[in-house]
DNA sequence: CATGGGCTAAACAAGG
DNA sequence: GCCTTGTTTAGCCCAT
């Protein structure tokens, strides 16, 4: 598949050490004392790899991670939801839970892990960064340049970095399908430059990119719960390596869209406060030139039916593959909003490992009848998914960790 | 070892 | 002419 990248940026320096720290950890992690009924509730958990069985199923266990790490892990304290800085770096809270005797110097520590933050690629992809950056606004759409804005604002490592940054933003931007342009009559009326939104129908696997970007990692975090969870109160800012969110900003994006995947809780984020009207196939500029259909998606054409979905790209293939179909067939642009609804509905089951052979027939398939448990159970998903986006950026700074601890060894 | 994902760099064109 | 934006290509590294 193609345009969709869960990778991180930094990925060459984070990742050699990840899988033997995680196999590492795996073993102490093994204890089966995560709640089972919340796995089956959130769809989200179930769409994480879950081949080798009942051991990681317990591992992928969102409300487990979030009830228990995030109560281990300052997300948002009053001294960084002041600063707004993005100075969270698990690693210095990772060693406090570690240390007995770590606490005490926890403000120059943060000063250090602002240091460090700014000179650290931020732990998503340019895909992710830009979807991030787009879901955030108002319209759901953004220029370029207010792309950049964004980046640099949540992710200052990019101010000191080299320009070259945006040119792979404007390459991901022109060559991932993930990304269009809006017509810019409608969108950006005067000035160079159009606006770009997130192609509604690859939300789904972008979702899932940011998706898989936090679980696997999230293992390298472990350890059972030294409590039984508890309900306490969700983080209100959570603080990733080399940015700062508040709980409404990225994944709050992700959690509406999983909000919107709940039936009788579709709130389109194109029309929901912009002016824009993106589900019109007018308001969007989409070429059914089979040239512009190049790398990425043709690649995703070839491979859509014949790759499980065993990474964010390959699901994204999944997603793409029927839209990119349904497109030579005719139905240029958007789908209608109810088609994109209901294609996210799909993708939400379909990350929950939901048998692949079951395809709903759209235009028959009932919508809008919330069974209401089921609207809670979605509900619950996305407020998982808002918790592990922190949680998943600590594993991806417990990684960094890791890999450097063993780097200065040698 | 092959394949694919992701990043980077570069060139080029178009428009302001 | 310069800058920004957008597209395209190529090469590299890394993980699977």
């Amino acid at each position: 598949m193609g345009p969709i990248i869960g990778m991180s940026p930094d990925k060459k320096t984070e990742i050699p050490g990840m899988q033997e720290e995680r196999t590492g950890l795996r073993g102490v992690c093994g204890v089966g004392t995560l709640p089972e009924a919340e796995c089956a509730s959130s769809p989200l958990a179930t769409s994480v790899d879950r081949a080798s069985g009942a051991e990681d199923e317990e591992l992928t266990n969102l409300n487990w991670l979030h009830e228990n790490l995030l109560q281990n892990f300052t997300l948002g304290g009053p001294e960084a939801q002041t600063s707004g800085s993005p100075l969270f770096d698990i690693e210095g809270d990772y060693k406090q839970n570690q240390g007995p005797s770590s606490s005490s110097s926890s403000l120059s520590q943060n000063r250090g892990r602002e240091r460090d933050s700014l000179k650290s690629k931020p732990p998503f992809s340019f895909s992710l960064l830009i979807y991030m950056a787009i879901e955030q606004s108002p319209s759901k759409s953004l220029p370029v340049k207010e792309i950049y804005g964004w980046i640099l604002e949540h992710f200052p490592y990019f101010s000191n970095a080299p320009t070259g940054w945006k040119n792979s933003v404007r390459h991901n931007l022109s060559l991932n399908k993930c990304f269009r342009k809006v017509d810019k009559s409608l969108g950006k009326a005067n000035g160079k430059g159009s606006l770009w939104c997130v192609d509604p129908e690859y939300r789904p696997n972008l979702i899932q990119a940011l998706k898989k970007q936090h679980f696997p990692a999230a293992h390298a975090f472990c350890t059972p719960p030294a409590s039984p969870p508890s309900a306490s109160s969700p983080p209100r800012h959570l603080f990733l390596q080399g940015c700062s969110f508040k709980e409404s900003d990225i994944d709050a994006a992700t959690a509406m869209m999983l909000l919107n995947s709940a039936p009788g809780h579709h709130v389109d984020p194109c029309n929901s406060d912009g002016p824009l009207d993106l589900s019109r196939p007018d308001s969007v500029l989409v070429s059914s030139d089979p040239k512009q259909d190049h790398n990425y998606s043709s690649a995703a054409l070839q491979r859509c039916s014949s790759r499980s979905s065993s990474s964010s790209l390959s699901s994204l293939d999944e997603g793409g593959c029927e839209r990119s179909q349904s497109r030579r067939a005719g139905s240029e642009g958007f789908h209608s909003d109810e088609d994109s609804d209901l294609w996210d509905e799909r993708a939400v089951q379909q990350t929950s490992r939901r048998p692949p052979a079951i395809k709903w027939p759209i235009s028959k398939r009932p919508r809008r009848e919330v069974k209401p448990e089921l609207d809670e159970e979605l509900k619950e998903a996305a407020g998982s998914l808002l918790h592990l986006a922190g949680i998943r950026s600590c594993t991806e700074g417990s990684k960094r960790t890791v890999k450097s601890t063993k780097l200065n060894r040698k």
